[in-house]
DNA sequence: ATTCTTGATTTTGTCTGACATTATCTTAAC
DNA sequence: GTTAAGATAATGTCAGACAAAATCAAGAAT
């Protein structure tokens, strides 16, 4: 058994001790934030490091416990911490001092991706009829290209979020409406903020993949009603997914 | 000294009060959140008015103050409710509006109409077809008191297409989901705009509004396919009376 | 020696009750 | 009528205790 420096035993122990030290008292408005921002700068934690207990933070500061919960239970729904029993309060994503005001990022409201998602769904089912119904010959070979890049990248295991989007996009142009692209792509802009910041588990999605060859082909060969099929049955399968993410995570 | 109805004295305190009756304990996670969504729905708060104070929905939800405290916390670094000492806790925003923070800047002007009305087709059907299958005895209650407006105003030769806003308007809050009301209203105002300025003639969509009675029955009584099916027939009169409308004017 | 179990420990989660602070409302004085 | 002082009601803060759960460590069983 080799070491794994990737995973070292005990270092969010060592983080959180030195963190301890860069805190100090100073009591004014905003504090807690403000001052464990400086700490985690000063300490130079990094995702994955361990913030220190409540009750040592809450000493330090010479502020209640309550006070201390209350500033990370708002960095929690902010996505920037995780925090669970005995593991403590761990940094989820950089922060930076200046930027925490965060303007506003979308919160995890109990049902919000499902919302989402089911506007998405009748607006893509319908865009591929439209596409079958309308294609043409160059739009075909703009899907069936695109199609091949996807599955060459999901074949080899890298990131095929772009070249899925980039499919879905060439779709969405053969249907000949541009309101189409324009309206998915920002519900879909907006249901990956939602999901991705929270949950950070980009691979939502990923079972359909297979099913997109079928999907492009029958866009291709203007099968409307097998096309239509075909993309509610993905449609589907993400929505079981998030289902599923949302039990998971007792959203 | 006349009243003011404008700014009445205390407002709050009835809706304050009002909404507290529409909170009930259930214990899970989230729940003071869950709990606190439907008692605005139910007691229809809207933007400015006050929620009942901390310890009164602790009380009624059987939690403790600290929880309740969190919760509303939460809400606040949301921008969805504004805290104050003796003010106490406001709404500020649509609950339901952090769901949505998509821009939603749709630039419909340059589009067609026969375009927009393609997209707002199958959002159309989903929204009746979603509101069927969640119908409550509350929005039954409203969508045939709106049909009813609507109908009165339809027949005395009036201009009906405010009340037909407000009857669509009602389904869309049937179906739980915001995002269509959203979306749709969006849509349907690119949609008047585009076709007003133009043709200047306000009747466009006047044959459909005899089948809304059914619409508005069938939605009523839960029936998706029926709802669905006549929701799929206005769509599809409108949109031979806009190819119509272009062909006569030679668009 | 390895795996499993069991108990101890640490940390967040929740509750309770009290007091501080402050914005609003009320009343009284000018 | 206007202003000023006090009462009031809500959030803000605190302290201390216990519950629940995840991790860790030690010992037992295989």
């Amino acid at each position: 058994m080799s070491d794994q420096p990737d995973k070292s035993p005990s270092p969010d122990k060592d983080a959180s001790a030195r963190a301890l030290e860069h805190l100090e008292p100073g009591n004014s408005r905003r504090t807690v934030l403000d001052a464990l921002s400086r700490m985690i700068e000063g300490a130079q934690l990094g995702v994955g490091d361990r913030l220190p207990p409540e009750i040592a933070i809450a000493r330090k500061l010479e502020v209640s416990r309550a006070k201390v919960r209350e500033a990370l239970i708002a960095w929690q729904n902010m996505g920037i911490v995780t925090r669970n029993k005995k593991a403590g309060t761990v940094l989820a994503a950089e922060v930076f001092s200046n930027a925490i005001h965060m303007p506003m990022t979308l919160k995890l409201e109990a049902e919000s991706l499902l919302r989402t998602h089911s506007v998405r769904r009748p607006l893509e089912i319908e865009a591929v009829r439209l596409a079958a119904r309308n294609i043409t010959e160059h739009h075909a070979r703009l899907i069936m290209g695109r199609l091949e890049e996807l599955m060459a990248i999901y074949d080899a295991g890298g990131d095929w979020r772009h070249a899925d989007h980039m499919l879905h996009a060439a779709i969405h142009a053969a249907t000949g409406n541009p309101l189409f692209a324009q309206l998915v792509l920002q519900i879909q802009q907006g249901f990956n903020e939602i999901y991705e910041a929270p949950f950070g588990q980009p691979q939502l999605g990923q079972n359909t993949i297979p099913l997109h060859s079928a999907l492009a082909e029958a866009v291709a060969r203007g099968d409307e009603t097998n096309a239509a099929e075909i993309m509610a049955r993905i449609m589907d399968m993400v929505e079981t997914e998030v289902r599923k993410v949302m039990e998971t995570y007792d959203v």
